[in-house]
DNA sequence: GCTGTGACCTGAACGC
DNA sequence: TGCGTTCAGGTCACAG
């Protein structure tokens, strides 16, 4: 599922081949794929006809493509499955074809935001004056973002009553990291996922900060290298998202420091990978 | 205001 | 073979 990695590697692909190009028609195969544009469908087409994309921009996961001519954007997510992808017009649909983008030039492709479990969608929205679409205006910088501020974030951190993995995972907080990069980061932090984070040190924030952000640069240095010219790609199942995993995925397979064998656990509807012996619980207080 | 929980959604994997 | 169940997880609405 795409993460922050996988999101920039969309940014990328679609800066190269769908920015400054001229909107021709929006076809909407899925009314959830546009649920988030309140005014539905319809005006979704609309208002994105005869406008000119410009350069595409990203903040955690979310991306958008501001329109060069207008103070609003096409904001987009991936959810758990979707991708965006610049197909030949010719090509024939996919199955979980959600959307799709048409231009107005000659070069014979079109934009097409395909995802199977609709989670995931496209919406208009006005934008502030950054150009920071109005919706996601509560979402943190992420990591990456040299604007991001880390004494900031451990003053947050310390000022929550809530435990690490819940703290990585609020976007408000940390942008752009999901389940499996706040599973790796604190794997290699050594960290269990319900440490409380009232408790954390400058240095100790520092340290989490650097893993989250060299595991992501890890899968974005791998990722950037797998797409082509027509195929913006964010596949979970091929290429990049093999990537190496110290701790997600790897339940009764021995940890890559100390040989303990690794453990899931359930956690918020969802998994928790960890070293038991690496990464010790809290004492629970009574 | 802050924190935690469940719904949303589809298809693969699994058990019977 | 076929059916039912479980699991995957990002975001948001809602409850406490």
């Amino acid at each position: 599922m795409p993460e922050l990695p996988e999101v920039e590697v969309v940014r990328r692909g679609l800066e190269r081949w769908v920015a400054g190009r001229v909107v021709a028609d929006v076809q909407v195969l899925h009314p959830r794929a546009v649920r988030r544009h309140i005014a539905g469908a319809e005006d979704f087409g609309a208002r994105l006809r005869e406008h000119r994309i410009g350069l595409v921009q990203r903040r955690g996961k979310y991306l958008w493509l501001p329109l060069a001519d207008n103070r609003s954007a096409v904001l987009a997510h991936l959810g758990m499955s979707g991708q965006l992808l610049v197909q030949p017009q010719d090509a024939p649909d996919e199955k979980h074809l959600r959307i799709r983008i048409g231009f107005d030039d000659d070069l014979g492709t079109e934009l097409r935001f395909v995802d199977q479990r609709t989670f995931g969608g496209l919406s208009l929205h006005g934008t502030t004056p950054d150009g920071l679409p109005d919706v996601i205006a509560h979402i943190a910088r992420d990591p990456l973002d040299p604007l991001f501020d880390d004494a900031a974030f451990h003053e947050a951190l310390r000022r929550r009553r809530t435990t690490v993995k819940r703290a990585l995972l609020d976007q408000s907080l940390i942008s752009g990291v999901g389940n499996i990069y706040a599973d790796e980061a604190l794997w290699r932090a050594r960290l269990h996922y319900e440490r409380p984070t009232t408790g954390f040190t400058r240095p100790r924030t520092a340290e989490l900060l650097g893993h989250v952000r060299d595991v992501m640069n890890a899968a974005l240095a791998v990722g950037g290298t797998s797409f082509d010219s027509l195929y913006v790609n964010v596949n979970g199942e091929s290429g990049y998202f093999d990537r190496s995993l110290d701790a997600y995925g790897r339940e009764g397979e021995p940890c890559r420091r100390c040989g303990t064998p690794m453990r899931r656990r359930p956690w918020m509807n969802r998994s928790s990978y960890f070293c038991p012996r690496c990464q010790r619980p809290p004492r629970v207080v009574s």
